[in-house]
DNA sequence: CGCGATTTGTGCACGCCTTCACAAGCGCCT
DNA sequence: AGGCGCTTGTGAAGGCGTGCACAAATCGCG
């Protein structure tokens, strides 16, 4: 253990320390873990050991040691982990100490809400500029931001030096409002339409579709009724675990 | 294969034919290529090859056939999918046969978006209740519903025969509001709140946090940025496949 | 009727992730 | 100073999911 990462030997100052590589599935957790650490910071806790921090995460104790170990962590054992010092160890892989700008396209009925959303602002982001193809819609104001018209995304992005972009319009706009962003200079994604976006290699892409998620959860309902029905199927009560199946691939 | 499905040996007519367990992943997956299957199907094609099916949902082909494989599935080789029976077959096991009834609760910045949200209703489901505990926004008409005190949900619940909640309400709350969906008899549960909630056995719950998405991204964006800015760093541009990561566990 | 082209369904191997179990390390108390 | 209890970090095993590559099956055409 022990990657490099703090005063590493070089004499580089800070910064760019040969980027570890996490697996996916860890990298996943860590805004998980980076939220319940804020919690015990405000509570006022000082350090926190793998179980109380896991059970706080929704996640168990060992996954949770094995994730922070991926990342050089610093536990001590027998104490447990520096809460303030995690917290600043996760915000810097995650990119968190320098707060990002966003643009969002799309200002509809989701859009709209997502503008207004708290959540982002709160956990390291500024949504730094919003666009929409509506005439209607442009030049309204929401949270004190002015809807521009898309024409301007290439513009704006690079005034902005905007490098993630949210896409909340419909699906049939979505692919254009992409290779947009994209040349723009956008090379990360969030896209809330419900349909699969194309593009070049180096572009990230994350996906939400709200109604999968229903979806998903219909199927385990629909599981779980036809096992009830079953002549000598055990209750639903006590079949299958509470388990928090967390977004995130 | 040919697992049971379509007509089964017991003269059991119809309904609950001995539910197959698919694999959490393809479940997921489901959704998705019911959503392709569905535009395929409005731009008239009567059959659909796994080749073609994979590219319009963004996976590959492989993974599909083993996924339609699961559950016991109807094609024809040489041929390709029948598009409408493959449709009839997956909305059969996601259970959205039946349109499942919602209750959303919060109707704040997001949740007032969600119940607005027209992807719920073209997708399966029907909003069939909101509720908040702020008697300000008691009484609001949103989408034609009527916003009503979550003292009400209970009641509510058994008659609007209620089996998924939406929580769309801040952290604080959730917990609560998920104890009450609990004991209204709400065995499934869709999460927006950023926290962990917990729930008796029997009650799956999945979650999204929209922070944690971005949260993602930002990661990748600071890899990619401390890669470009290693001296003997190849290019952003090549770095990377255009994964197209799609959301679910 | 037979043959070739095409596409599904799947056996198999590989890699990632999870989980267990335990040695190593640290602090505290005596 | 020494020992004891607690907690981290990790080696190893097992399970799950992915992707390849190919045999089996079906259609269309001559």
């Amino acid at each position: 253990m022990s990657q490099q990462r703090q005063g590493n030997a070089s004499g580089n100052a800070g910064a760019v320390p040969a980027f570890p590589d996490l697996p996916e599935a860890t990298i996943a957790r860590l805004p998980e873990y980076l939220r319940a650490l804020h919690n015990l910071a405000e509570n006022g806790s000082d350090t926190i050991s793998s179980e109380g921090l896991a059970a706080a995460a929704g996640v168990n104790s060992a996954k949770l040691r094995k994730d922070l170990s991926h990342l050089g962590s610093y536990g001590t054992r027998g104490v447990g982990y520096d809460v303030a010092l995690l917290v600043d160890q996760i915000e810097y892989i995650l990119g968190l100490d320098q707060r990002r700008a966003v643009a969002l396209v799309g200002v509809g009925n989701l859009g709209h809400a997502l503008a207004g959303y708290d959540g982002f602002a709160s956990r390291g982001f500024r949504i730094a500029a919003l666009f929409d193809a509506d005439p209607a819609l442009v030049g309204e104001t929401i949270n004190g931001l002015i809807v521009r018209h898309i024409d301007e995304l290439a513009r704006a992005a690079v005034e902005e030096g905007i490098a993630i972009g949210v896409i909340a319009t419909p699906a049939g706009a979505a692919q254009g409002v992409a290779d947009e962003l994209v040349a723009a200079g956008v090379t990360s994604i969030l896209n809330f339409a419900p349909c699969v976006l194309s593009v070049p290699a180096g572009v990230d892409v994350r996906k939400v579709d709200l109604a999968i998620e229903l979806q998903i959860l219909s199927f385990h309902e629909h599981r779980k009724a036809s096992l009830t029905a079953l002549p000598g199927g055990r209750g639903a009560a006590t079949v299958g675990g509470a388990n928090q199946e967390a977004v995130g691939s």
